[in-house]
RNA sequence: GGGCCGUUAGCUCAAUGGUAGAGCAGCUGACUCUUAAUCAGGAGGUUGAAGGUUCGAGUCCUUCACGGCCCA
């Protein structure tokens, strides 16, 4: 865009302000500032000094003056006086007033100092003490700067609101906004705890594959990519469930995955083409017992994000997690939450009359067991805001799941749902490759009478399950989702750094 | 994909169809404990894009782009 110095081309595009500072820069380049050093050293950060003062009392702090600090950050506030400046400056988890005088810097330096702008990355060192309001301030009598501001940070006040900027540009909006810096270390430590959880319990975390030459493990449209050298299409995955259960077979008893899938789908607050799950499997456990460990498992991650307390406050409604969970199957769901009639429910031809009076669109394609979930998302899904497990899913949506033993019309099934969403789904694992291929026939029937999101054949997998697979259970958590309820965010973008956008027109 | 809303200075926002403004940021000057610092001065615009209606369009109409919310 601009050369580094003589600025060239496209100058005059610029704005007053973003020209003002390149010349500011290269002014001060001609005197001899370096303006993108390396290799200071940053022994200090902002939080620990903040702990140590602690208490202080300002005699105590001025007693300490031959105690020299060096922090590095962004400046992100200015006062400026005749000869003497405060600042505001920010590091990655902390905030600290600086003062800067003539007198402490010297002319030369304080020069310097005079110029620095908003935006502007500096080394500072110098003792701590107390100003008259009782704010701890570093006096600075070192200073060094690490990185030249060419672009101007929103303002100070106000902030940055545009949503589509903070998207985009979400550095801008990382600079500018603790609270979206928070939400990503919240984040982190969510993702931490759920990995802490698993291996603590002897789950093996592994890596299968994004890009699969067979889509499976879910129902939902896949993204297709090519591949040059071997010239086949591939497709992103939708899910690793068929891989993970692939390494039951090979003798891992606990495995899980946590990473990214890819379906093309539409994009809205609670979808993202990419977003992130995590899966885990368990040999010679029964989707029962995962219930509890998801219990468990949403109690650890409370316990370590969200202050110990399992009253969790989502967007004005309090969640508690304290187990056991409400239990109900998806029948007992929506005739008692739903107020469904369980006889109109159960003969095939009212329940098609039931779907159309809810304004549910009915395919051609799909039978009782579609509809009658296609009913509990209409009329139970959005009234479950207490964590509830819905268990007993029909056969019809459920082709990877074991069969129920006493009602061979649903499965040991269950999904999790809270704030009105689904939050997790689990089943034992269907290991009979007889059955098995049944399904994926009835799943390719159900493809070609126009069911886009029907499940592909996997030979690979049936030759596995012949080898044998251990009777097991899965489950699948979002973590986006999850992230989003514990941070308090209505819109799955928000808990993503770089949500999906259009490409912008020009820069 | 459909409906509604939005897009004006670097940022946050104003402006009955009648000369595009403010605050902050930035610039110049004053100021050594301020913190949304203060005071004085000056600068900054293809009103998202294209077309149309009109004597005259930021404002009304059409199309398009991007975004948000709701629905599918």
């Amino acid at each position: 865009m601009y050369e580094a110095r003589g600025i060239a081309t496209g100058m005059e595009d610029l704005s007053v302000v973003m020209r003002e500072r390149i010349q500011k820069a290269e002014a001060l380049e001609q005197e001899g500032v370096t303006l993108y050093p390396n290799g200071y050293e940053v022994p200090h950060h902002i939080k620990d000094l903040v702990e140590a003062s602690q208490g202080r009392s300002a005699q105590e702090l001025e007693a300490a003056q031959s105690v020299s600090y060096t922090i590095a950050g962004r400046i992100i506030a200015i006062r400026s006086f005749g000869k003497s400046i405060f600042m505001h400056l920010v590091d990655a988890d902390g905030k600290l007033q600086l003062y800067l005088q003539q007198n402490h810097l010297g002319k030369e330096l304080y020069a310097l100092a005079k110029k620095l702008d908003i935006g502007d990355i500096v080394r500072v060192s110098g003792p701590l003490f107390l100003t008259r309001t009782e704010e701890l301030t570093l006096a600075v009598k070192g200073l060094v700067l690490l990185n030249k501001n060419l672009r101007p940070l929103p303002e100070k006040y106000h902030g940055l609101k545009d949503v589509e900027v903070r998207y985009r540009q979400r550095y801008v909006d990382l600079i500018v906004n603790e609270d979206v810096r928070e939400t990503f270390r919240k984040r982190a430590r969510i993702v931490q705890t759920i990995r802490e959880f698993l291996s603590v319990r002897g789950f093996l975390e592994v890596e299968t594959p994004m890009m699969q030459a067979v889509p499976g493990g879910a129902t939902a449209k896949p993204f297709k990519t090519h591949h040059n050298a071997l010239d086949m299409d591939l497709y992103l995955r939708i899910a690793p469930e068929l891989y993970l259960k692939r390494l039951l077979v090979g003798g891992f008893e606990r495995v899980f995955e946590l990473n990214r899938n890819f379906r093309n789908e539409g994009i809205s607050t609670q979808h993202n083409p990419e977003f992130t799950m995590v899966e885990f499997y368990q040999a010679y456990a029964t989707y029962q017992d995962l219930m509890t460990l998801t219990e468990e498992l949403f109690v650890a991650v409370a316990e370590a994000v969200n202050g110990g307390s399992l009253q969790v406050e989502y967007q004005g409604q309090v969640i508690d997690l304290t187990p056991p969970w409400k239990r109900y199957s998806l029948m007992d769901a929506v005739v008692e939450l739903g107020r469904v009639p369980r006889s109109s429910l159960e003969d095939p031809k009212e329940i098609v009359q039931v779907a159309k009076s809810l304004g549910v669109p009915v395919e051609r394609f799909e039978g009782h067991g579609k509809l009658l979930t296609k009913i509990f998302d209409e009329v139970v899904e959005p009234q479950l805001t207490q964590p509830t497990f819905i268990s007993h899913y029909p056969l019809e949506v459920s082709p990877l799941s074991r069969k129920n033993d006493a009602d061979p019309t649903v499965t040991d099934r269950f999904e999790l749902f809270m704030v009105g969403r689904e939050m997790a789904n689990a089943f034992s694992e269907l290991n009979d490759p007889r059955d098995q291929r049944e399904r994926f026939s009835a799943q390719l029937e159900a493809r070609r009478a126009g069911d886009e999101e029907a499940h592909y054949m996997d030979d690979d997998y049936l030759r596995a399950l012949e080898y044998g697979m251990p009777p097991a259970a899965g489950e699948g958590i979002g973590i986006d989702r999850m992230v989003m309820l514990f941070t308090d965010s209505p819109s799955i973008r928000d808990v993503i750094l770089f949500p999906h956008l259009r490409p912008e027109k020009k820069i």
